[in-house]
DNA sequence: ATCACATAATTTGATATCGAACTATTTGAT
DNA sequence: ATCAAATAGTTCGATATCAAATTATGTGAT
């Protein structure tokens, strides 16, 4: 049988290739999924480092790390917010946004890379079968 | 599509479905899988520190530190090599063996208990569309 | 036989993560 | 209006991991 070591294996493979695509923006895959959570937002949005976690499945201290390293870096702002001063808001900079904007293209293309094998019926096939197991 | 993020989902619940079988061990997911990993050489088969790391995808820092959490609880033994006094063998303890057994059924319940909405077919099929994504 | 190099495992130093404790602020019950 | 409980974010303490350095041993070229 051994689908559950196929799926592990194709997982690590993927992901792999994606921190290796962050690794060319000077990020580590962890960075780049909070750039990429936020981009997805839109130009402009933001979300707190809660929602981050949360969206993340990663816990608050973890995240508390993260936007210190991308603070540092300069590609992400802590901004406070008027209406609840525990609370901020995460927004992208002007280079976090670009360098977000840069590596997302090639982060689409490492995706599309890793799933060339496949035709287009088989990634819907493998998707609708990946969403059945765990149910 | 979204293949890669129902792949990483999927495998997600498969993890995490795991490591809680291995709870009932009181393992983690880490030192579970030395256990399966030694289990699956057969009884009073040995592997050494570099070959178990080497398997396991992990580097032997970590596994020195993973046999010392599992020979503290006398679940394997460091036996050192005759032949080269550079070497270790690994070999399960008769509780460790033990253990590994009885975690091992449960184990493979659970996996079969992640793939129950798939029928033969659908599993045969997506091990093989996994194949194609890891090689 | 010697000595440079390779190899096995461990130790060390750095970092990411988690859960728990903490600080500051808001909410809600009275 | 007050104060207990909830919430947001950070800090702290413990642990797992990795890469690099270290120790001990083995191998091979001369």
């Amino acid at each position: 049988m051994a689908v559950c070591g196929a799926l592990r294996r194709a997982n690590d493979r993927v992901r792999t290739a994606v921190e290796g695509n962050a690794a060319k923006g000077g990020l580590d895959g962890a960075g780049f999924d909070v750039l990429l959570t936020l981009r997805r937002q839109g130009r402009g949005e933001t979300l707190t480092p809660s929602a981050l976690a949360g969206e993340m499945m990663l816990s608050t201290s973890a995240m508390t790390n993260r936007l210190d390293r991308l603070e540092k870096r300069g590609l992400v702002e802590r901004r406070s917010d008027p209406k609840d001063r525990r609370s901020l808001k995460i927004a992208l900079t002007e280079d976090g946004f670009a360098l977000a904007d840069r590596l997302v293209m090639s982060h689409l293309a490492v995706e599309e890379q890793m799933l060339t094998p496949l035709d287009t019926a088989e990634r819907e096939e493998l998707k609708r079968l990946l969403a059945k197991v765990g149910v």
